[in-house]
DNA sequence: CAATTAAAAAGAACCGGTTCCAAAAAGCAG
DNA sequence: CTGCTTTTTGGAACCGGTTCTTTTTAATTG
């Protein structure tokens, strides 16, 4: 690989001046003239070790996502990836596989590799995660999840969940199943909830069994074609749509039809709710929106300006034909 | 940040030592048990740029994906992650948006990180392609779409184009619309295309129209809303699954009942053609395998052992609910 | 206990850039 | 043509690690 001392050797100057030629510094033309060939026939490149090294900084900006498969982490990243792209940041994109372990130790490394910036897609936020973001002296915002002290940008989840349990029981329901994740989740697995629990209870006589699944389709799936067979209720509250895909394929195999035998709905507004048949109710979440936000508010960090500590996206109920009315 | 030098000079050694503690050299126990408390204690993590620099080279392998809400590049990417994670290599995802200066920009972007090798899903296969990945001297592996001379890992497109052509006039269809993608995509556009004429031409009085629409989903669901009153083909064969998941959704929003007033059929075995109803009849692709095989090889090249030019990656129909015996 | 050997630590050079400062070259006015 | 200013260039130091060589310290042995 060709370097700097090689091209400052050919044109027969101290690389110093080969150096301030490739930041626009004053060089004289004739010296351009010679670089501009040489540079272009070796084709050569800077070293971002080198630059990063003495710069103390880059311009990568870390993600940390949990799976890379997952719906709302990509509508996301697109809009990241688009914003950074706007301020010539690089993205650097690490995957998890849900493992916590793994989203810690991924902090510290990419601190080691001096990124300016990590954007942190959390599935929880613990203890370990806080220590992590003190310890690398690095501005760091959680997405989808909060924390006390820690700069995030989170969906409304209570707001979500409450709009699906008003809407369900304004549709006259009263027997729910409500299909969760592990509690851990705080965002999914408790704010969701409870808001969704809160409109319930201000509906007479309601009840409601809980009964938890995972975030992968097939996991889901698996234990849903084994519970369905049983379920009583008139309505089924997905926490995700992916669960709510998972019930409807479930549902489709057992020949049993949506929303005439029970109501089903979602939470996250993917693009494949409007896709399958019956297509999904759901509450349709600002993934864009909030990758937008996370860059913006990052660079502000970067620059050492103001930014709120928690930014709160609003959401919007989607009806659609897998939930239907019952008085 | 605490660097090397702050660490040797609080303990009161040469900063080789401390170098040699981390690097498993022989240190004596008890300048070991002061390293160990100080390194504990500050958090310290050696500067990877530092390093890099030093060693020449990185264990990072850079992919370069067209868009990152693609479900084979997901898919592939899932198993890549996995492979290289268990060789202690780290995983750099660079997005094009589908264009493709920004595919020869990303080559280039990422030789200068000195990634120690590049996993390339191309759209086209360009002469600037072929010179950037001469230039860089790093080994790069094509992945879905082949070029001579250069490293490839591809499905064997003519082969699926084939299989789902000779299963339709099986069905006894005979007037076919077929949609495809830009013809500079060779693979797609061009080989899968070739597979399904030929398929077609082994059977007599067969007739197919070609258009030609988009690999998102919604710039196909416009184009085909529009289109789809007018057709009077009994057989629509889709380039990909995502346009024949288009195509239901339009037939569903028209209320043109599939298989019944024609069978539809994509290519891919995304998972959301087994999800949907019906569901759909398409190749499955072995897109697991492929990013096996590509960390493999790539690893091998890193080597600078033997690896094949063309690996062809074998698929299978699945025969689904979206198609339909005529005879 | 001195001589020999092994283990541990220190010191310097290097990786490929950037930046600061001093030196050289060029330009300009009197 | 001289002296001064401005522009261009060269040299050295530095970023934070690793590695090689040399020196110091500790251990072993006759």
């Amino acid at each position: 690989m060709v370097t700097i001392n090689d091209i400052a050797q050919q044109a027969g100057v101290a690389k110093s001046t080969v150096s301030r030629y490739l930041n626009g510094g004053s060089v004289s033309q004739k010296t351009k003239d010679k670089l501009d060939t040489l540079v272009a026939e070796t084709g050569y490149r800077p070293n971002t070790f080198a630059q990063s090294l003495k710069a103390k900084k880059t311009a990568i900006i870390g993600t940390i996502i949990p799976r890379l498969d997952s719906y709302s982490a990509n509508e996301a990243l697109i809009s990241i990836d688009k914003g950074l792209r706007e301020k010539n940041f690089q993205l650097l994109i690490t995957n998890t596989n849900q493992d916590v372990k793994r989203e810690i130790e991924s902090i510290y490394s990419l601190a080691s590799q001096k990124v300016a910036g990590i954007l942190l897609f959390a599935t929880v936020v613990t203890e370990a995660h806080k220590k992590a973001i003190a310890d690398v002296a690095i501005p760091v915002i959680l997405l989808g999840q909060q924390a006390g002290g820690l700069y995030s940008i989170v969906h409304d989840e209570y707001d979500a969940g409450f709009k699906i349990g008003k809407y369900a029981t304004d549709l006259g329901h009263k027997n729910f199943l409500y299909l969760t994740v592990l509690k851990a989740d705080v965002a999914v697995g408790q704010m969701r909830k409870k808001g969704v629990l809160d409109a319930l209870s201000e509906s007479k006589e309601t009840t409601i069994e809980l009964v938890e699944t995972s975030f992968t389709f097939e996991e889901a799936y698996e234990q849903i074609i084994h519970l369905l067979p049983d379920v009583t209720a008139s309505y089924i509250i997905c926490a995700t749509d992916n669960i709510a895909l998972a019930v409807l394929k479930a549902a489709h195999q057992l020949k049993i039809s949506i929303p005439n035998v029970f109501s089903v709905s979602g939470f996250g507004g993917y693009q494949i709710t409007t896709v399958v048949s019956p297509t999904i109710t759901t509450v349709k979440y600002a993934y864009q929106e909030l990758g937008e936000i996370a860059v913006e508010n990052l660079l502000l960090l970067l620059e050492g300006l103001p930014v709120p500590k928690k930014t709160i996206l609003k959401n919007k109920l989607i009806e659609s034909e897998s939930t239907k009315r019952l008085n």
